[in-house]
DNA sequence: GCCGTATTGACATTCAGTGACACCAAAGTA
DNA sequence: TACTTTGGTGTCACTGAATGTCAATACGGC
């Protein structure tokens, strides 16, 4: 996830956006996300606060960065996927390949999901990140079969059945208190929606 | 879906409150939602803006007044299944019960759909409601078979699966231009859904 | 060092949402 | 009928997110 540093502008521009996150996310966490103010987060970078809304769009997006990322990754790691491998199968590694990423840093990953729950707009945004996940895969699970074989009706299912065990697992996870190990609780629910009867 | 009036001051609140949602729906399907301010919602019915904040918590939802109702209706709708039914068919056929609901006025369903497709604000909290059905039907599904059989995971999984076939006939139904009929759709989707091999 | 361009800061403005307080009309009481 | 209590409302003032404008500044190429 290198990016290319063309010049010294560059730079400080990269490094200001990550110093906003990050204390962005602290004092989300530490304060709550309503709680905290843009001012709060400009000022230990002595930027001013118009200066935060030409990197970030809103304070949301500040929570999002790493999400919005995500779903022109998922479209590759599906592209890269076996031919030969039937749909669902796909998908479901396709999602699979984004437990490395959680299991880098649970602890991060189970506060991240804390501040999603006790605060419903940002979980609103959360959910509507999962739809662009699911546009995405949609359309990437047609192109790879065919629309012959693969209307838009089905593929929508598929990506959904796979994207409904995902997401319960991770729930499942934040409820056991992050304690658990993910992984088997996601093949667990794998499992589970292959063998619905 | 009669509201027992007491007295007259809820009468008032009642009135009130139906053409708040009225005109303000009016307003958003026409200029968009951000384009719309509080201001302009009350003007017509000569109220303060103050007093629009008293009926409801935040703009966004004088949109979702009918959706936040639905969650226990499905769970009594859920309650109200043979208790010999499978648990998907009974999910199902609960969802299926809403679209008695749509069929009453389809032109206002396809509206408010298209509404929430170009607001992405809205469609974060539209998102946000279907997990406070899926939550709700997820616990009632709990209760309903016991939770030895029907432990959190699987009854997740169950509701989202269920869901998953809802949404994707809906957005389909929406692409379409809302001119197909939608009961058909609703109906592929669920089958779908238990072809899955 | 000089200049064109991109980035920023300072300032002003709009609008959602909240808090405080006074006011009035409905509901309850005698 | 008159009196009190209560709920709903309007007014005013305020915070904070978000956006537009414009002048100042820093970078990169020359």
């Amino acid at each position: 996830m290198t990016i290319k540093l063309a010049n010294l502008r560059e730079q400080l521009k990269a490094t200001t956006r990550q110093e906003l996150t990050r204390i962005g996310l602290d004092l989300f966490l530490l304060h709550g996300f309503a709680n905290t103010t843009i001012d709060q987060i400009v000022a230990p970078l002595g930027i001013s606060k118009r200066t935060f809304f030409r990197y970030f769009k809103t304070k949301e997006d500040l929570v999002f960065e790493w999400q919005t990322q995500m779903a022109p990754a998922l479209v590759l790691e599906l592209n890269a996927r076996p031919r030969e491998e039937a749909p669902f199968k796909a998908v479901s590694e396709t999602l699979f390949s984004l437990l490395t990423r959680i299991n880098e840093n649970p602890e991060l990953a189970f506060a991240l999901m804390r501040l999603l729950k006790e605060t419903p707009s940002l979980a609103g945004r959360d959910m509507e990140n999962r739809m662009v996940w699911e546009q995405a895969l949609t359309d990437a699970l047609m192109e790879r079969e065919g629309s012959k074989v693969m209307p838009r009706l089905k593929a929508r299912i598929i990506v959904g059945m796979a994207m409904t065990a995902w997401t319960s697992a991770l729930d499942e996870w934040y409820a056991g208190g992050g304690n658990t190990r993910l992984r088997p609780l996601m093949e667990k629910a794998f499992a589970l929606i292959k063998e619905q009867e």
